[in-house]
DNA sequence: ATTGACCTTAGAGTTGTCTCTAAGCTTATA
DNA sequence: TATAAGCTTAGAGACAACTCTAAGGTCAAT
């Protein structure tokens, strides 16, 4: 039985981290010492481990409460519902992939169409861009 | 002089925004009216809108706050300092880009090796992999 | 005169994920 | 036995960028 910090040194994770997913219900000390400390199982550890690998992936801590509860009783939940928590972050994934696609562009073209020297900025192509209401889009989009 | 829902209106915030953005200094009301009603000048107008582009192409309030300040008095500062923050909000952008991809290759992988079905979650290969402590890595990694 | 839309303020709430603090108890080490 | 490290709790604070509320004043139309 490993103590909150020994658990927290072998996932990467802070103790503190460690009893806020505790409060939130995804990670659980199945005992505790006569003084009241966390003592984590090897199931607790596996499950902590499991939580971490997630989080690593990047699904959110409800994402996880989700998982878990499909993992604690696999048998009555089918494999679609992981899949589907699955896919549905693979698409928020892509949402944001495409904002930044397009801030992206936004920005370099803005780089590329300013010198960015040390004079001053009376004439700068940025702020004009900005003064203007964003880059033409005259010409080619793609 | 427009007050302030027309404002709103004009470029797309709502009134709350827009007192919003004024208690952090991007937007100002150069007049108020008897009653205490802001009013906009046509250069207050030109302000906001500035922030609305800038706030559109991805830059925070606080990039915002130090374009509008170049922006005031632009002979005193260098255009090199509005492509430093342009540069760092690319750079920004790229990080997480970079970090989107690798959920995005993560999270498509996982789904390609789950058919997803209706049967039970026992042997899900989605929650195997989260148990194992993630995606293998031997072989190829592009 | 009344209604309803609009305006004011200060300040609290939201979301997600921590991160830290205070005040106090326990355990290990020297 | 003293000290330091580690543990406990409840709850506050941080961050960004809103979003909303309460409680009330103003304005235009009917």
């Amino acid at each position: 039985m490993l103590k909150i910090s020994e658990l927290a040194g072998r996932i990467g994770l802070s103790a503190h981290t460690i009893r806020f997913y505790e409060k939130h219900g995804l990670i659980e000390a199945s005992e505790r010492s006569e003084s009241g400390y966390r003592l984590y199982s090897a199931a607790d550890v596996n499950r902590a481990e499991f939580v971490k690998t997630a989080r690593n992936i990047g699904f959110s801590l409800e994402d996880i409460a989700q998982l878990l509860s499909i993992r604690l009783d696999r048998s009555s939940h089918s494999c679609q519902e992981v899949t589907d928590i699955t896919r549905n972050k693979l698409h928020e994934v892509n949402r944001k992939m495409a904002e930044l696609k397009a801030m992206q562009k936004v920005l370099s073209r803005l780089l590329d169409n300013c010198g960015g020297g040390l004079e001053n900025a009376t004439h700068c192509s940025i702020l004009e861009v900005l003064d203007n209401g964003g880059l033409a889009t005259t010409g080619r989009v793609n």
